[in-house]
DNA sequence: CTATAAAGCTAACTACAGTAGCCAATCGTG
DNA sequence: CACGATTGGCTACTGTAGTTAGCTTTATAG
């Protein structure tokens, strides 16, 4: 019997685009298999069962869409840093759908990884507010407010919760856009 | 043997309770028939299967969201309304976890009740808003800020998503601010 | 009081996750 | 180069969940 030369990650990477192809919650084992064409049995020489192999695509798809916001928020301040946070956001999301399932999964306490990378990802969006001066409880309430807006209108998008035949790109700029000035006023308000 | 007197809603009420429980990606017919102290195939004498049961819980999800955020907005406008609709969303979703997600999930465009469960919630936020006098597209966009931010919030608060030992009520209270704040002036707003 | 429909059952099948243990390919070291 | 250890893939098997077929009994309508 020749040997397929899998690798962990060569499993990971079939699960991922597996994954952005029939949603997070239908890859299986038996797919993943077929494709790398070898047994199921074989897979667990690399991958720890199916929960494992669902936290090692939480982890990565974590720390990719971190990396993909931290590399648009480079150079850039206040208001221009939520433009390029927002739109890296959804551009990753609509790109890899099913990694993006991956990364709103709670971080399991008990696994570093998992915590480190959720925590990276939070910073990211915390680094970006730091233009607006912003300390404490402002700086934590902002923060959120802004994961929140952008995880809820991408995950309503992917969800296909927008029927109407209105434009969705423009919607999503009115929001960001909404959220700019709120945060311009952030302390006075409410 | 004795009957146990199950009828489709007995069945979907013990689902629906369960999800809230354990999560519902955790309902499994094995163990609601257990609850129901009935043997498995007996469920589809009321219940179409795992997957026609998924839809059942989401029309009534989604019906009784609707309905709580509509009572939630009777006799007030504008500012008051979204106020409103906030509290008894958030409410509704932390008092019903499982049931919140089946929420989310898309309307099956081949199931009549399904897509009309999810209009119908969609047209309780639309009317909310009806007091800051939009319209088209002006209209559309803000309802949709508004599903996305509320959905976006109580959806990372309900995966854990809010480590930090911050308030968690204020951070709410303070992204619907932010709201009704650009709501008031989003006709000039980029 | 009987005929029929409905409700629950047992038995069986399928699909998938996971485990045990075998055998062959590869790699490191003398 | 050779040979022993390690590793990667395999077959065979188990357990669990969803589903279907078809039987039996209960309830109900006429």
């Amino acid at each position: 019997m020749p040997r397929a030369g899998l690798t962990t990650a060569r499993v990971v990477e079939e699960a991922e685009s597996l994954a952005d192809a029939v949603g997070l919650s239908n890859v299986s084992l038996v797919v993943i298999a077929a494709r790398l064409d070898v047994r199921v049995p074989s897979l667990y020489k690399h991958v720890n069962g199916l929960d494992a192999l669902h936290s090692l695509i939480e982890v990565r798809a974590k720390s990719q869409l971190g990396e993909a916001m931290a590399r648009s928020a480079v150079g850039v301040a206040s208001a221009d840093a939520v433009d390029a946070l927002a739109l890296a956001y959804r551009a990753w999301a609509r790109k890899f759908p099913g990694r993006y399932e991956a990364t709103l999964a709670v971080p399991k306490p008990d696994d570093a990884a998992s915590v480190a990378a959720s925590e990276r990802t939070v910073q990211v969006v915390f680094d970006a507010l730091s233009g607006y001066g912003l300390e404490g409880d402002d700086a934590v309430d902002a923060t959120r407010a802004l994961r929140a807006a952008l995880h809820g209108f991408v995950a309503l998008e992917a969800a296909g919760g927008f029927a109407l035949p209105h434009d969705v790109e423009r919607s999503y700029l009115r929001l960001v856009g909404a959220l700019k000035h709120s945060l311009a006023h952030w302390k006075t308000l409410s």
